[in-house]
Formats: C-alpha cells, sequence, structure tokens
DNA sequence: GGGAAGGACCGTCAGTTCCC
DNA sequence: GGGAACTGACGGTCCTTCCC
C-alpha cells in the first residue's frame, strides 16, 4: 500500500513564480482503498505585479480560507539585505519622513552655509575680500576640533555667507549675525563697511533693521541671499536702514537682483550683469540639484522600505502555507494510524 | 604611516520637459 | 517660442577602509 502526496509548486516553495492566472495546485492523496481519498485543490489568482514589482499570488485553500503568497525570487534587482552603510540611510530618511519633524531641515540650511564657507570656491572669494580689508577675517584651512574650539572666541565672526548686490558689491554675513560690505574696486575689493542690526539678538518676525556706519553715495540696493531669500535695500540719508526681510509677492524669486537695464551704460557694467545673471543661474541651478538628489535618496530609501516590506509579507505568506500543509499532513497521518492501527512512533 | 580604492557628496554643464 | 525647472552625466574633493 503506498501513499503518496502530490504538491504541485515551485521546489523554493513559491507558487506565483511558477503559475501563471488560473492555474491551480493540487494537494493529493491517494491510497489504495480510496484513489483520491481527499483531493485539496487551492486556486491562484494574481494580482500582477506592475512595474517589475513582484506579483501577489492569492490562494484559496479549503474552507474558504485564503493565503496572499509572495514569491521569494523576485525579478532582478537589489538585494533587500543592504550592506549596513545603506542601512543607516535608510533609518535616517524613515526617522525624517515617518517622525515628520523638521528640526533636521530647520539645522540644515545652517550646517549647509557652514560647510559652503568651507568650500575653496567661497573661501577665495572671502579671502579676495580680505586681501584689501584686514577688518574680514581670512577662512582659515581646516582646523581640528580642538583648535576651532580653542580659537572659538573670536573678536571678529567667521563669515558664513558671502553675496553679491545689484550694483556689484559684495557682502558678507557673518556667522554672528553681522554684515560687512564692500565694493569692488578697480585693484581689489574697497570701502568695507560693517554692518549691525539693530535688532539682533530678539529676532522679530517680519523686517530686520540693518544700520551701518559708513558713508555710502549709493542709491537703493538689493542683493538676494538663497535659501531664506533675504532682501536688503538702503534707504537714503547719511545713515542708510538696511532692511533684511522675507521676499514679498511684488518681488519674485529670481528678480530680486535685477538690475534695471536703464542702469547700464559701459560695456564694463554689461560684463558684470553677464556675470551676475550667470552666478544666480549657477545658484539656482545649485539649489536644483542638491533638491533633485534629495529627492532621489529619499524615493530611494523608500523603494528600499517598500521592498524590505515586501520581504517580509512574502516570508509570513510561505509560513502560513507551508503551517497548513504541515496540519493537513498531520491529519491525514493521524487518520492513516487510526484506519491501520499503526502505532505511533 | 601612507598610498590605493571606493563611496558619498557637490558643482557644473547640457539636454529635456514643463508651463506661460 | 522662450524661460524656468528638472535631471543625467561628468569631474573634483573629502573621507573611510584596506593593504603593504
Amino acid at each position: 500500500m503506498t501513499m503518496e502526496t502530490v504538491v504541485t509548486s515551485q521546489q523554493d516553495g513559491s507558487v506565483n513564480d511558477s503559475l501563471s492566472d488560473g492555474e491551480a495546485i493540487q494537494i493529493q492523496n491517494e491510497s489504495a482503498n480510496s484513489p483520491i481519498s481527499s483531493l485539496t485543490q487551492v486556486s491562484v489568482g494574481s494580482s500582477g505585479g506592475v512595474g517589475g514589482s513582484p506579483a501577489v499570488t492569492v490562494v484559496q485553500l479549503p474552507g474558504g480560507q485564503t493565503v496572499q503568497v509572495q514569491g521569494v525570487i523576485q525579478a532582478p534587482q537589489p538585494s533587500v539585505i543592504q550592506s549596513p552603510q545603506i542601512q543607516t540611510v535608510q533609518v535616517a530618511a524613515v526617522a525624517e519622513s515617518e517622525d515628520g519633524e523638521t528640526t533636521e531641515a530647520v539645522s540644515d540650511s545652517q550646517k549647509r552655509r557652514e560647510i559652503l564657507s568651507r568650500r575653496p570656491s567661497y573661501r577665495k572669494i572671502l579671502n579676495e575680500l580680505s586681501s584689501d580689508t584686514p577688518a574680514v577675517p581670512k577662512i582659515e584651512e581646516e582646523k581640528s576640533e580642538e583648535e576651532v574650539t580653542a580659537a572659538s572666541v573670536p573678536t571678529v565672526p567667521a563669515p558664513a555667507s558671502i553675496y553679491q548686490t545689484s550694483t556689484g558689491q559684495y557682502i558678507a554675513i557673518t556667522q554672528g549675525g553681522a554684515i560687512q560690505i564692500a565694493s569692488p574696486g578697480g585693484d581689489g575689493l574697497q570701502g568695507l563697511q560693517t554692518l549691525t542690526m539693530s535688532n539682533s539678538g530678539t529676532p522679530q518676525p517680519g523686517a530686520t533693521i540693518v544700520q551701518y556706519a559708513a558713508q555710502s553715495g549709493d542709491g537703493p540696493q538689493q542683493f538676494f541671499v538663497p535659501g531664506s531669500q533675504v532682501v536688503v535695500q538702503a534707504a537714503t540719508g547719511d545713515m542708510p536702514a538696511y532692511q533684511i526681510r522675507a521676499p514679498t509677492s511684488s518681488l519674485p524669486q529670481g528678480v530680486v537682483m535685477a538690475a534695471s537695464p536703464g542702469s547700464l551704460h559701459s560695456p564694463q557694467q554689461h560684463a558684470e550683469e553677464a556675470t551676475r545673471k550667470r552666478e544666480v543661474r549657477l545658484m539656482k541651478n545649485r539649489e536644483a540639484a542638491r533638491e533633485c538628489r534629495r529627492k532621489k535618496k529619499e524615493e530611494a530609501a523608500r523603494e528600499c522600505r517598500r521592498r524590505r516590506r515586501d520581504y517580509v509579507q512574502c516570508l509570513e505568506n510561505r509560513l502560513t502555507l507551508l503551517e497548513l500543509q504541515r496540519k493537513k499532513l498531520t491529519d491525514e497521518l493521524q487518520h492513516l494510524r487510526g484506519v491501520h492501527g499503526w502505532a505511533s512512533d
């Protein structure tokens, strides 16, 4: 007398990889006195994978029970098991997206400015500034943390950002919040002006009034600060007042620095204007690239999490299916033992 | 310790897409 | 049609790890 259980499925236990929609798995028990003593048929329906994602197979078991089965072996794609480095990135991304916290974003721009100030290109501009104006500190080469801490009582705060006004002036905003303005001269930068904020320390929503001591004959000026998008305007008089504020709707992004065409007279000014426009374009493209990479990274992290979820779900489904099979076989064995009087081991 | 290798990040350019 | 935004590609820099 023979007993055979035929399970039509893939060797690795996955079902949807081997069966197409509409196919069936038969768990068939044969015995001599009852050729088909029990026939368990499970129907297979596929939800269909889209875009290479693994299809989920719904297996209907007798008694109305349904089991979702997903192939463990999926289409060629990066492994679910990641290197520790990538997992670290994932965890960070999860914390960012799931918590919805903005604290990282708040400190991000500050950090970015600090990092930017260490970059050679920015350092070069600043050092150019400082070559003719000793009041502007040179940005030193990278120091160790101990050195930075030891020298962290600066008499002049290190600039965090440098911008160029619509009239070609350089404006450096130090990390302490002070603003310094220098005009480019024929042989370098001239006329450094240090601004102090009248309401520094107690930032108010809206505007920050900035005054600088040096006399200036220039008319109203504007300059554009990326990220926070700050506008500074000079008032007339002996003590011009600069205002730092958020851009208004009447001052759309991208035109803040635009000088009126009528103010351009010489080819040199045209060249300066072209340079300025190029700087603005590069700056915007820089920001766009940064944003693009951030989105791409976020998307990759999301996809990674999704794959991990799918993989765990797939394993759970397989476990359910195998447990059901085991239970059925155990019941079958008990039944046969009872019928034939076999002793259990 | 120091050089090589590899990865992460960035800025820039150029091409494409989107929108007015 | 033209400007703005987006994105892939490329090269550079910095950092870490590994090997000698």
